[in-house]
RNA sequence: GCAGGGUUAGUGAAGCGGUCAAACACAACAGACUGUAAAUCUGUCGGCUUUAGCCUUCGUAGGUUCGAAUCCUACACCCUGCA
């Protein structure tokens, strides 16, 4: 496989930072990408969301398959045109639903069931259709169709099946994935991203490392972290892993957007990262501040603060000087620019703990 | 002036003899949120202490009753008809 990932500095013992090249250009790292789960950050333009120095935004096989569906989309462009961002797109494969949707899923060895959550009819995704929906979306960059399962109160056996599935899987969508895609220029070529599980068995997260880049892949996703273990459980195996990746491609930390959880994966060898957290923290009025502290903007201490959020943030919202005073009371009267501005601040405060990074010899 | 209806905690509004410190909604206050069923959800919301409990409340003042926000009387204010 041909050398993808480009090292420019590195990041404490395990860490880098450096580029990979998608069809829609260069990827600096490390990076943070915002999830437009819909084929939309929530609450933004993509002019705003570039503005904070995003250059990957995500959109979700799950959602936009039951709606409008990847059919719709396909003949409206792809994602890109449809929603006007212009950058790289990575999509999800749709297995963190299996997960978060739970109760109303059944896991089989073909694929997953679902009811529609709309319509209340039977669906199935499977490695296969995940993939298709996924290359239909016009994404740059896919995930493969895993299987994760909460980690809190998971029986060993429940993590090691889901394990093996994973992999079972993940040999499913680099073939379909490979079958669709071979005859594109290697240039416009999207990149599939396999997945490593294992829950918090260390053993069985190393050799899920081991068979997804012994897979055809060309990036590497680490995923069912952050889904209730508690930070120093997800520490450890990051810790773990660490040392074992590959230096020719990306690695994918799947769902963390906690500051300091990031610090410590970009330290800990991961490139990039993805969450809903800073979008859906900002619409809930909590911002980002020094230090990696939480901001409740309603709070009422709040009402004729003249001061912005941050006074050293370079974001739209803080270098506008809009005071704390005016975006607490734009919440308390659910005006959604106020989300909107926040969103702004957040996903820059993650984008400058990336760039801090990229300067790193 | 006569007849009828009304007055409940910050607001609106249930309750119409005991299980009422009083439903519910909104407001207020605090919190949660990690591959988005999330511009959502949770808790508090008379006072004091706080598993429990005690005290003061349902326009005001009396009364009936073992017991009243709930029944009776008077008064105050508001609304609707007829004069």
């Amino acid at each position: 496989m041909a050398k993808m990932f480009e090292e420019l500095g590195k990041i404490g013992k395990y860490g880098r930072h450096g580029y990979f090249t998608t069809r829609r250009g260069r990827v600096y790292t490390p990076t943070f990408m915002p999830d437009g789960t819909r084929g939309v950050v929530k609450s933004l333009l993509p002019d705003q969301v570039a503005s904070t120095g995003v250059q990957v935004v995500l959109a979700n096989t799950y959602h936009l398959h039951l709606a409008p569906g990847e059919k719709v989309i396909k003949k409206l462009g792809g994602l890109h045109a449809f929603g006007g961002w212009q950058g790289p797109i990575l999509t999800d494969s749709g297995g963190f639903q299996v997960f978060s949707l739970g109760k109303f899923t059944k896991v089989s060895e073909e694929g997953v069931t679902f009811k529609h959550p709309i319509t209340g009819e039977k669906r199935l995704i499977t490695p296969e259709s995940s993939i298709r929906v996924q290359l239909d979306l016009g994404a740059d960059m896919l995930v493969a169709f895993d299987h994760l399962i909460g980690l809190d109160k998971s029986k060993p056996e429940d993590v090691l099946d889901a394990f093996e599935r994973t992999h079972r899987w993940l040999d499913r969508c680099t073939k379909e994935f490979n079958r669709l895609t071979k005859s594109m220029k290697p240039s416009d070529r999207p990149m599939l991203f396999g997945v490593v599980q294992g829950g918090l068995d260390l053993d069985l997260r190393k050799k899920s490392l081991e068979l997804v880049k012994a897979s055809d892949v060309g990036g590497i996703a680490i995923g069912g972290l952050s889904v209730g273990e508690g930070q120093k459980a997800m520490f450890k195996v990051l810790s773990a892993l660490a040392p074992l990746h590959d230096p020719s491609r990306p690695r994918f930390l799947l769902g963390v957007g906690e500051p300091a959880d990031l610090r410590f994966a970009y330290e800990h060898g991961i490139d990039m990262a993805d969450c809903v957290l800073p979008t859906r923290n900002a619409r809930h009025a909590t911002v980002f501040v020094s230090g990696d502290k939480k901001m409740h903007l309603t709070n009422s201490k709040f009402i004729s603060d003249p001061n912005p959020i941050e006074e050293d943030c370079d974001c739209f919202a803080c270098a506008s000087g809009y005071s704390r005073a005016f975006l607490r009371h734009q919440f308390k009267v659910n005006e959604p620019v106020a989300g909107s501005l926040c969103s702004i601040h957040n996903l820059r405060y993650l984008e400058r703990i990336c760039e801090q990074y990229r300067v790193a010899k």
